[in-house]
DNA sequence: ACACTAGTCAAGAATCTACTTGATAAGTGA
DNA sequence: TCACTTATCAAGTAGATTCTTGACTAGTGT
């Protein structure tokens, strides 16, 4: 693959043809590989894999198109490399003593604080083909496998009713905390309202913790 | 932009550049019309907007590639007609009369019986841009409003605890009832199970009902 | 000083993809 | 039977999009 001039030979080509000033930024390179990932995600959660665009990433970022492949080999590298810093950054998002109808709260919450990684991971379900490909996979189910079992403890401690399934539960909550983000349009046509407004989102976030204490998610 | 020949000037070619027997197929518009639907359903499902490709499209439904801009102008058209399709045939879904636990669960079983739907709707959500480019908006309102007031009457009759608003809990059924379309990476990283399985989503929709029947949503 | 590597860029190649064009066969009505 | 419309097809075109090439420049070690 690495022969030089494709179609013509080598015609050693001595023309300008460059113009005069191209004025480089200052080099860092920690600092432009941070700049693509941080228009990557943007991108990503705005549009899907295949509704993003890789030059409209890097016109984000504010650097030339180029770089994505040099820091990131593909369009798929750099998706890849979005879910990897991803994963670091979920770790400290509740900590994990909260009463489960406060993390339920503050997992709808996301939907402000932190509204594109909600939406790749609406995305990634959409998108998901199964395990092997979802680099996510692994964290994510021992991320959630801890909720299953705060909920378990509350059942065996007979708060909650004994004929859930305290995974499907979980799954069902977590759906339901995603719910501004991945069914606006359900929403705004039942309400009338902005689904990813501040009032309604805190609003829904609320009452989810209402529903999770009436089923008898809340501390002894 | 109408121009014939764009690079060259009108060469009246007579050169015979057909191969001799093109096979045509029977014809019938309606039967083709819907082959395409079909194929569409299916890959706009599979891939959403920007991923559905037209001529997998017409591959998948063994027409020329041109019918789809024949029949429905461009992907855009195709892709209206699709949900227009989608609003008829959702209108005979659940009987409004159907107790609401039972109605959840069957919403939930929409993943075994209509999975290209339920995708249909999950991708919408994240592809909204808002009410107006949004065909579906005002009926699928409609539809979830007279749900909502299912469960508003439940309340009144004190059966529902009277601190939820009865749309957030309706939004969250609904979103639960979706999971296992929306989220099946959770799902398979929590539970290890195949989450579109008949098995799982049987369980799953069972277990939404019995949510809906604790939380006093059963008849009187 | 100076060679060497790593970071950046402009310009384009290769490929994809929605959409067009023009031809032609199948139906249709007089 | 014959003009005319409708349905179908093969072969494009235009423009978008991912990725490559080759040149150039700012740092870095010696």
């Amino acid at each position: 693959m690495a022969l030089s001039g494709t179609t013509l030979p080598g015609v050693p080509t001595s023309k300008p043809r460059r113009s005069p000033k191209p004025p480089e930024r200052q080099r860092d390179p920690e600092r432009t590989r941070g700049l693509i990932l941080d228009a990557a995600v943007a991108e990503f959660a705005a549009h899907g894999y295949a509704g993003a665009r890789t030059s409209t990433i890097a016109a984000r970022a504010g650097v030339n198109q180029q770089l994505i492949w040099y820091y990131f080999d593909s369009k798929e590298g750099l998706y890849q490399a979005i879910s990897e810093r991803w994963r670091q950054r979920d770790r400290e998002l509740v900590p994990p003593d909260t009463p489960l109808p406060e993390q339920i709260r503050r997992y709808a919450l996301e939907a402000l604080n932190n509204p594109d990684g909600v939406r790749l991971m609406a995305w990634g379900g959409l998108e998901y083909t199964g395990p092997d490909d979802d680099p996510d996979h692994a964290p994510r189910g021992e991320r959630l496998r801890h909720f299953v079992d705060q909920v378990r403890a509350h059942q065996q401690a007979g708060r909650l009713a004994a004929e859930l399934d305290p995974a499907c539960l979980a799954i069902m909550l977590v759906a339901a905390a995603m719910a501004t983000t991945s069914l606006p349009h359900v929403i705004e046509g039942v309400c009338g309202v902005d689904p990813r407004g501040a009032e309604f989102v805190q609003h829904y976030a609320d009452q989810l913790s209402v529903l999770a204490r009436l089923l008898g998610l809340d501390a002894p």
